[in-house]
RNA sequence: UGGGACAGCCAGACGGCCGCGAGCCACGAUUGUGGCUCGAGGAACGUCCGGGCUCCGCAGAGCAGGGUGGUGGGUAACACCCACUCGGGGCAACCCGCAGGCCAGUGCCACAGAAAACAGACCGCCCGCCCUGAGGGCGCGGGUAAGGGUGAAACGGUGGUGUAAGAGACCACCAGCUUCCCGGGUGACCGGGGAGGCUAGGUAAACCCCACUCGGAGCAAGGCCAGACAGGGCACGUUUGAGGGCUGCUCGCCCGAGUGCCCGGGUAGGCCGCUGGAGGGCGUCGGCAACGGCGCUCGUAGAUGGAUGGCCGUCGCCCUGCGGCCGGCAACGGCCGGAGGGAACAGAACCCGGCGUAUCGGCUGUCCCAUCCC
């Protein structure tokens, strides 16, 4: 289990960092990346519907996206929300599938967020600050 | 040796690295760090029954509605379990049965068939009449239900007496129905004997009838703490009673001074319940058994975006080829080596007892049948 302050644990953040922002889509999972507060604590959800399989193969993938995301926040501690959405080939998908999916996905969704909205440099980006920022 | 029946059990093992939840201890301390201990199943599943527990002011009568349905027992209780009875299947071990009542009423019985519940009469059979080319007849009237054919089922069966042909019309035995007596059993029921009338279709997982039985809602139950806010409008009403509670309806009883709707505003947090229970194991006693009494003993998940995991190594298991050795005429079997593949169904959420369903495979015991040997 993650640690509380890494985790998105209201619906409010999941659908905030689904709206805005920036999305990459794998063969098994589709990753959403958002941008918050710098020195907060970055965040991750899971979202594994029905679709995927029953509840024993559900809980199994998201065992291992988690697993997937404890390792990435080694290397990103703070400012980000990501949540992942389990596509229905993750059921069928190996460990290291899955992890290379994730790992591609979290690469380029914070690149792009990097070049499109560094937040100090560039004030005329108005919509990821306006109405973008998750809750702080 | 082969085939089968029943009961029970297991659900890979060990280790390494990185992690998660809970409890305890320590480090000044709560959310941090470290250590130790514990951490999914036989079905945790479906949520189909039954209970515990909680609240509803301990819940009345009638009707409606639901459930159960051989008997006796077990249990907190059950639709479960055990034993027995009856019916059916199997050579047998054993298995299966939603197993009350269609002489209270109503409904339905496809296809085939002449006819499917008032009995009736297609082909027949028999008698009389008529016609005749003497074989018989698209003939007329009557008797009959033994034979044919259809069907799951055709108004008892077999044999005889009888008759024009026939029929419980009569007789014997058998089956079945009603009823009486004797014996056994707690009982379902069983065994034996007698009488009557000769015969009565099936279906109640069809309505229905009978007997017994059933309050409602559910852990998001229910309780505690902290915190936030801002009121306003309309309607009905305070013993001439709004609105509630008692599953539904009616009656009846009770509570009762506020209640209902709309607009606007606020909150989305913590704790208890929360796991020791109709608990597991062993022994002993009672009981055919299910189960129960007594004694000893064990300590074993409690998350809340929801822990119990991820990766790897070695060994073991199963399947399919290959090679070697052994047994056998052969089919084939056994052992060893090495290769490839496989390892199911499935994840607690208040807790138990059941049922049902899913499941790669493996193991143990008892019994039955067939064959061979002594």
């Amino acid at each position: 289990m993650l640690a509380t302050r890494n985790r998105l644990r209201t619906s409010a953040d999941f659908s905030t960092t689904l709206r805005s922002g920036v999305r990459n889509g794998r063969r098994n999972l589709v990753l959403y990346t958002a941008a918050i507060a710098a020195d907060e604590p970055s965040r991750i959800g899971f979202i594994v519907s029905k679709a995927v399989g029953n509840a024993v193969t559900r809980n199994l993938v998201k065992r291992r996206l988690r697993e997937a995301g404890a390792l990435s926040l080694q290397a990103h501690r703070t400012g980000l929300a990501v949540v992942v959405r389990a596509l229905p080939a993750a059921a069928t998908a190996g460990w290291d599938e899955l992890l290379a999916d994730y790992n591609a996905a979290l690469a380029v969704t914070t690149k792009r967020l990097a070049g499109a909205a560094p937040r100090a440099a560039s004030p005329r980006e108005q919509g990821m600050t306006e109405g973008g920022t998750p809750r702080a």
